[in-house]
DNA sequence: CTGAATCCTGACCGATACTG
DNA sequence: CAGTATCGGTCAGGATTCAG
């Protein structure tokens, strides 16, 4: 079977499931988040998300560079330093992730406080 | 899905993971936008959907009910009848849907038309 | 009509070690 | 400091079949 993998033409061409593909995944959207105020250097934004690893981060950082969300920037010294920083397209997500910030805080004060669903197992 | 969320474990509380961790996975966010005009049925629902097999509705319309944010009911009848439609907190939702959607339609503008990170590989 | 059960594949993700 | 390489585990999701 051939890629034809393609998400717009696959299933319907809704854009909300183009949103939720970019910043889909686990950490994509933290480290968005961790962007909103500003450049930040790889080993920071790796301190300021626990548990994620440099694989992760790398990888992440590499696809939302290619979607254009964030810049890249090298500088090329003794000591390699490097930062990411949001691009215009980036930071035009930034109401959409406040939405969801603001949202996600709403829904854990409806659910019964006798914690989530899901961890009766 | 959403495993055991331990606060002591790694990730951080980001609301915005919260809201992933709801919405995430390939059907959910489009089942919603189905069902934002009001109550529908299993088969009706499947065929708003192309590509989506009975599995995978059944276990994204589950888990959207243990979410709260759909309700389901059921009428006993010889073909069995049952309908789907957001509860108040599915409701909540639509704001984010709604940002979600403009933003994804917005980047589908901005963006070269020759993507290709997802089947690059 | 609605949905459960089973099997299978690949994507996603983590741990660790190595490099310029 | 900022990565890359390799290995492997877990799980979401797809195909198919069976059932009430």
């Amino acid at each position: 079977m051939a890629k034809d993998l393609d998400p717009d033409s696959m299933h319907c061409n809704c854009p909300v499931t183009t949103t939720l593909e970019i910043l889909g995944g686990r950490w994509k959207p933290i480290i968005l988040y961790c962007l909103q105020d500003g450049p930040v250097r790889f080993n920071a934004l790796k301190r300021m998300i626990p548990g994620i690893t440099q694989r992760m981060l790398t990888l992440s950082l590499r696809e939302l560079e290619t979607d254009g969300l964030i810049l890249r920037h090298v500088r090329e010294v003794v000591p390699p330093h490097v930062d990411y920083a949001m691009s215009p397209l980036g930071d035009s997500l930034r109401p959409v992730l406040h939405a969801m910030n603001e949202w996600g805080a709403y829904y854990r004060t409806q659910t019964t406080p006798q914690k989530a669903r899901s961890d009766a197992a």
